[in-house]
DNA sequence: AGAGATATATAGCCTTGCCTATATATCCAG
DNA sequence: CTGGATATATAGGCAAGGCTATATATCTCT
């Protein structure tokens, strides 16, 4: 094909990155054989050596890839949003109907990786800083829903996002092992408690 | 030693189930050899097998004696609190305090055993029975405490309970990549909040 | 005390999978 | 068009570790 090398290297890369990220998702990062990597990339695991050095490489790679990605995802589903129930419920959604389409890949590979980060210092600074975005990106649509409400918000807008995001975080936990225990209609009402809009 | 053989036996299978729980969550269920794990528990692979048969049953096991052990150990820390604040705060050091502690061994083995549940259907169950038990604790905890106050509670307890777990566990996560984003302080406002309690 | 039962230890087979060394395909420069 | 550079594929070495088969220690019961 007229390709360019850049071209190709750049199309392997991504390709592998992507297929790493969905087999450890879903497998596990040690039960994710280098190959299958490969396979599922329609390359072979010289590729992936070529690349990232080794196994461990491929995984910071995956984490670098992550720590950008899902916040960008986040913002456009909030910003179509209009108000206040729909909105919560987009923060919601945001988890959990990622958490029901892609066979759970987003909460699996965001544990996946998590465990991976408290278990290595070099890779927690990547997952922290992931974090530190997300909660930027939900504290400035926190503002700017005061905003629009012509009200102020009751507490710093990056400690309600630390909160909220903690909220999802563990209410995606739980609903994995057991959905029944956490209906949307619970979610929103907790979001808006801690955004301190009451209970009701 | 003049033991029984029952003893020996039960003395064998805790402590290879204690070795497993605590290597498993520093290292992962993949970092450890079934070798490690007999060592670290004086005995050898061998005994290992006796008893559970494989690796995946002695995981199995550790899971089956995660589902009990810390829903008790709530218990005992909640009731010792006496107002509002304490008690909050006891609720979340129930989790923090254990996060400095054990060499970060609670959160850890949460989330290690979170993602084989979540792989394998078998033991989801369990951990799904054990966030239900840890729910029910809390339930109970704070209609004792609204019954102290002479206030009923905003919502149902077991609601609550969904939320506060689910924060629990967020703030937890958070705080592992970055300790300085979860405050003590935000954590019981956040907490307070969830109760109905207002944001103050 | 001694035979049988039970619990744990020892030794090694065999698969898996990470990685390296090398070969081949693809592209770029003159 | 050709030689060098680059990107990917192929093949196999090598270690780790799960598991089994068997041996030994410990207990039980008469």
């Amino acid at each position: 094909m007229g390709r360019t090398q850049l071209e190709r290297k750049a199309d392997t890369r991504e390709r592998l990155v992507r297929a790493a990220a969905e087999l450890f998702g879903s497998l596990g990062f040690h039960s994710v054989s280098t190959d299958a990597v490969a396979a599922r990339a329609d390359r072979t695991s010289g590729a992936v050596y070529a690349h990232f050095g080794s196994k461990q490489g491929l995984l910071l790679a995956v984490l670098e890839e992550w720590r950008s990605e899902t916040a960008a995802d986040a913002e456009v589903e909030l910003d179509a949003a209009t108000d206040l129930d729909a909105r919560t419920e987009a923060l919601w959604r945001t988890l959990s109907s990622r958490t029901g389409e892609r066979g759970d890949a987003w909460l699996m590979l965001e544990m996946e990786l998590w465990l991976h980060a408290a278990r290595q210092p070099e890779l927690r600074q990547l997952l922290a800083e992931r974090y530190d975005e997300i909660r930027h990106e939900m504290a400035h649509a926190f503002e700017e829903w005061a905003a629009t409400a012509g009200s102020s918000l009751a507490s710093p807008p990056d400690e309600m996002s630390t909160l909220v995001l903690a909220l999802l975080l563990g209410l995606g936990l739980q609903r994995r092992m057991e959905p029944e225990s956490v209906s949307d209609e619970l979610a929103g009402r907790g979001i808006r408690s801690l955004l301190g809009l009451g209970a009701g």
